[in-house]
DNA sequence: TGTTTATATGATAATATGTTCATATATTTG
DNA sequence: CAAATATATGAACATATTATCATATAAACA
């Protein structure tokens, strides 16, 4: 028979898996997701206030994270208010804090 | 002063983390890191065989993933076995694996 | 030594990603 | 309604990533 196998990664779940933590990999997108963590909801100029960056490279990569489904989005007037749709993503969060990968 | 954060991630950190995250961040590289998990040691022919993949491109992930110290090689006559350098990478896919997110 | 086997490398091409800029949309307010 | 504010969008560009192919290297062996 086929042997023992600590881990049940199908491809399938691998793909899965690839496709989130390349949505993750961004030093921006990972700050966004710290902050969203500690201050639950956030809007656009809150978020690019406290990164320093511009609005416009902001809205890209909160757009993009959801429509893959890590963020969601709350208008309140003209204001949006993202927080983040996945809370697992904070146990990654948490991984790479202690990860020792000394690289 | 300055609000408590539950996690202390210096612009510095998320750059590291980006950094890690994205190397691991490719099906083939994911799966190659659980086999390595799985087998301790693997040669090049080994990973490309399970994973039903050409040579070249196997071996050039194992080589991108080696510079950005990933894994190690240890040469052993004709042959090439990689294995883990940076075990941490396992709590990643521990990680992913139990990550519920629904995308 | 010539051949086979295992692996690495480099060029190339296709595609994806990240950033910037200009502009659009929508809400609020005077 | 006009102006100001918040956010989104799309084009354009630069760069990075991935895969493929051809070939190089190096060890083992007949």
């Amino acid at each position: 028979m086929t042997e023992t196998k600590k881990r049940n990664l199908t491809s399938d779940k691998l793909e899965k898996a690839a496709f989130i933590l390349k949505t993750v990999a961004h030093p921006i997108r990972l700050a966004i997701i710290n902050m969203l963590d500690i201050h639950h909801q956030m809007s656009v100029n809150q978020i690019c206030e406290q990164l320093n960056s511009e609005q416009s490279l902001i809205s890209h990569h909160l757009t993009n994270m959801k429509i893959k489904g890590l963020l969601k989005a709350d208008k309140q007037g003209v204001q949006v208010f993202y927080s983040l749709k996945e809370k697992d993503l904070i146990k990654l969060l948490d991984c790479m804090e202690n990860c020792n990968c000394n690289m």
